[in-house]
DNA sequence: CCGCCCATCGAAAGCCATTGTCACTAAGCG
DNA sequence: CGCTTAGTGACAATGGCTTTCGATGGGCGG
């Protein structure tokens, strides 16, 4: 576990590599896709490295991730935008962001009401989108 | 994939095991699980035909289902009960079931205003109980 | 009532994203 | 410049799920 250390962090080159990497990409990656761009850009960082790496960013709150149906992770570099939601067409894939601050709200009361505090929560929302129904 | 066959469906043993199973345990539970259930009982299924079965079932609309975060995928009745979410304890697994009637309708709202049909979503609070919290 | 065809089974192998292991590397303090 | 220790990465392992393919048996035609 993690125990209250010293709070290091060091400066390394993989760590800017990622960083790099994510400040030119748009939208959602999965961990081996940004993988294989480094690999393309002779960065050499290890799988292993992008995973904690994204983890870590996940954790302090620099990336954004949702999980594909199917359990693939997916990032992006955090939302210049607030916390939202995900919109997703079964058929294409199709991905709209969409914010609900009357979600959040809800969540939060609900959870409290039973006692529940340190709150977070997911939600996605499916459905066929205008032209994958035609 | 199942192309459009003519519509045939045998009834088989194992089959029938695994709706009776259903039938008698209440909330979610994962193929996993439930095939274990299954051998405890003496139903010899095999974990494949569970898996079939319940995604058969899931299409056929006869079963909900949703996907815990770590991508295994969990299953239940369809809903006897109306729809509802879980507020899920991060610590000690406790779950409480709440209703979010308000939810559902932003989410179709959401959906429709961006020509999305035949929605659906997931919804999943987590957070940390009283009793843990303490 | 019998046979046959094909839907269904299921054990084992495969798949694949992610996580664990552990010896090795290098960041940065003194 | 050393030393401590965070960080790295090749590889193995995990685990849920899917595929494979020979065996089984449901149920209809005869």
């Amino acid at each position: 576990m993690t125990e209250a250390t010293t709070g290091v962090t060091r400066n390394t080159r993989q760590r800017a590599e990622v960083l790099a990497l994510l400040r030119e990409v748009e939208g959602f990656h999965s961990a081996q896709q940004l993988h294989q761009m480094l690999v393309h850009r002779k960065a050499r960082v290890g799988l292993t490295t992008v995973y904690r790496t994204l983890q870590m960013l996940v954790d302090t709150g620099e990336l954004d991730s949702t999980r594909l149906p199917g359990g693939e992770q997916l990032y992006r570099r955090c939302s210049q935008s607030r916390h939202h939601h995900h919109l997703v067409c079964r058929e294409c894939g199709r991905t709209v962001e969409v914010a609900g601050p009357a979600v959040e709200r809800w969540a939060d009361q609900v959870a409290s009401q039973h006692g529940f505090t340190d709150v977070g929560h997911t939600l996605e929302v499916f459905g066929t989108c205008g032209t994958c129904a035609a």
